[in-house]
This record gives structure tokens, sequence and C-alpha cells, in this order.
DNA sequence: GTCTATATTCCGATAGAC
DNA sequence: GTCTATCGGAATATAGAC
């Protein structure tokens, strides 16, 4: 489990773990110490206070995966290539940790301080290059004229909202984490072909 | 602000406004009774433990919108107007009360527990009934055919999404409440029409 | 650096007077 | 029914030996 990891990493690891599973207010130092394999006294001598490391997990978290959301018309594709990418490279990755998403919305609820906003400003997505890049297409008579953040919307909420609604669909369909997968992969094409086909002329 | 409320009906007011505002783990006893206005005993009085009174303001909150959404293919309108009914009353109805969906989202993922499967499974969506009326609709060449499933994934997602997401989107594209409001507003006709266009022959 | 033991704070719950 | 005072446990945090 542990395998040759120094004891920061270990912690870093179950804090990770503990926090995305529990949250802040529902995970315990003591989780923390019994999953990373030594004592609760050493998440203290490494980190301080339950705080300062719950703020460095949910910087790193928030970190990884806020520019891959803000970078979705950051390249120089055609606007239905950065959809379609998108889509699929979204899904394909938080497939692989479903917890993210609602971590995070949920802290931002629950917490919504500044080193939060800090956290967001610093990651202002171009929506200036965006709205060119719609307004230029359109001219071209690629795609219809769109508003930008009901579209930018669009993309996010249909990638996203399956995620944070996980639980509620397996208990409602009664699938299990498999089937939810396997929808999931359905779901690359179903949404980027739903966006697409509304933007296009 | 108490009006000429009973007490117990003070104290469930003020349990409702906490819960949905720091989650069951977040909550203190002692804030809900700041809010009620009256002494913390008095919680413990008529509700025994702080469970049993979160127990009661879940079911009452969940209670309430769940119905909403498994109403959505219920009646006997035609697919379309039910889309486009859905739409406009949830946006409406959420915008008075945003905080919900993230309330009950994020608890379900915290405490999958047995009593919450008994409220969902007491409440199974006529997925049957909808299913008949998307093969039927198909077969008179109304709308395409379609994955069941998908369809009312894209609807809620796109629905319910933006609040989930509320905080965040304040503060990336700097709204207030206001314009969050005329932004949802906005997209009553945006989510109906997009969809509706997706499935159209 | 790592542990055991302990201090300290906080919070849910109860006892008991009125 | 309502309050004050307090209990008892849990959780964060620290002290100090090794």
């Amino acid at each position: 489990m542990d395998k040759d990891l120094t004891t920061e990493q270990k912690i870093l690891e179950a804090a990770r773990k503990i926090f995305l599973a529990k949250g802040l207010d529902g995970a315990r130092m003591q989780d923390i110490a019994d999953e990373a394999g030594i004592n609760k006294a050493m998440l203290h001598y490494y980190f301080r206070s339950k705080d300062k490391l719950f703020q460095q997990i949910f910087a790193e978290v928030a970190g990884h995966f806020l520019p891959k959301i803000m970078a979705i018309f950051e390249s120089e594709k055609t606007l239905f290539e950065k959809i379609e990418t998108f889509c699929h490279e979204y899904i394909s990755q938080v497939v692989q940790t479903p917890y993210v998403p609602i971590f995070i919305l949920n802290e931002i609820n629950r917490h919504p301080e500044e080193f939060l906003k800090k956290l967001f400003r610093n990651q202002m997505p171009p929506v200036q290059k965006m709205v060119k890049q719609l307004e230029k297409e359109n001219e071209q008579g690629i795609i219809k004229k769109v508003e930008p953040l009901q579209l930018l919307l669009n993309v996010l909420s249909l990638c996203i909202f399956p995620f944070v609604a996980k639980p509620m669909i397996q208990i409602i369909t009664g699938m299990d984490g498999t089937g939810f997968n396997e929808m999931m992969e359905q779901r690359k094409r179903e949404v980027s072909t739903l966006i697409i086909n509304s933007i296009k002329k």
C-alpha cells in the first residue's frame, strides 16, 4: 500500500482520499492518520493544523482540474474540434476520480473565503478569446450566433453534472459503477454531437 | 423575524436554513438555536438529537423537490410540452432556493445510507412510461430515436448544474445574485430549445 | 522523525430548577 | 415548556521521551 513513499507523501495521499470522501467538516485527523498508516501527531508535525493540510489538498486538486476546464478554448483548433476534444478528455479523466467535481463545488459553497476567490481569479478563463472565435466563425457562416456564457454552461453542465449526481443516478437506475462508466463512455459522443449540432449552421 | 410561530416551527425553519448553508457535518446545534432565537436545550426537547432533526429536514427538502423531477414525464402532454414546462418551472422554483440541489446531492454523496435509498425507491421515476412515449412519438415520425437515460440526463444537467456551480460561476464571471438570476431567466428558453431541437425530426 | 500520553477546546446531550 | 449549568465524549493540538 505505502510502498517507499516519504512520510509527507503518504500523508498527502491519505489526506486527499479522506477529504475527497468526507469533505473538510466530515474528515477526522484520525481517519487520515489511519489511512496513512502513521500516528496522528505526525500530521501536525508536518502540516501544523487540519486547516493547513486541507488547504494544501484543495489547492492541489482544484489547481489540477480547473486549468483543464479553463483551457477549453485556449488552443488554436476550430470550435468544433475544441468541444469534441474537451468532452472526450474531460469525461475520460473524471471517470478515474469521480468525486472531484462535487468535492470542489461543495467546498466552494460552504467556504467562499478569500483564498478561494484568489485561486479562481488567477485562472480566469480566456473569455475574450472565446468570444472572438465565436464572432469570427459566425461571420464565416460556420456557426449560429450564440451567447458565449450559455454555450460554456451547456458544455460544462452536460459533462460534469452526471458525476455530481452519480450516487443518485446509481440509486435510481440500479446501475453499478461499471454500468455508470459505460454510460459515460457513450455520453462522450452524446454530448459533443448535441452541442455541435446546436451551434452548427 | 420569529412572528408568532410555534417553537417547533421556529426550530424547523432555523434548522433548514443552517443545514442548507452548512450541511450536516458543518452545522452546529448552537447555530440553529441562535438562528431560532431560543436555547440549545430546546432542540433536544423537541427532536431528541441532531441526527433526528437533520433527517426530518432532509426528508422535507428532498420530499418536496424530488417529486417535481420525477413528475417530468408523468403528465399526458406531448414530449415537447413536458420538456418546455419542466425547464421553466424547475428553474423558476430553484431560483428561490438555489442551495437545495447541492445540499441534496452532497448529502447523498456523503451519507448513502439506507434511509436515503428508501427515500428514492419510493419515488422511482416512471421510466417505462417515458420509454413508451419516446417509442410512440418516434414511430409517429415526430422525434428521432433517442436513448432515454441520456435524454433525461441532458435535461437535468442543463437545468440543475448552474445552481450547483452558482458560487463558482459568480466568482469567475464577477456576476452578483441578480445577474445570475437574469442569466437563468434567459436560460429557460436556451435549455428547452436546445433539447427540443436535438430530438425533433 | 516518530511515538505515547496529555492538554485543550468544542459540541452534543442531559439534569434539574422554575 | 423554557431556561441555566454541567456532564461526558470526541477531536484538534501539543509536550516530551526515545
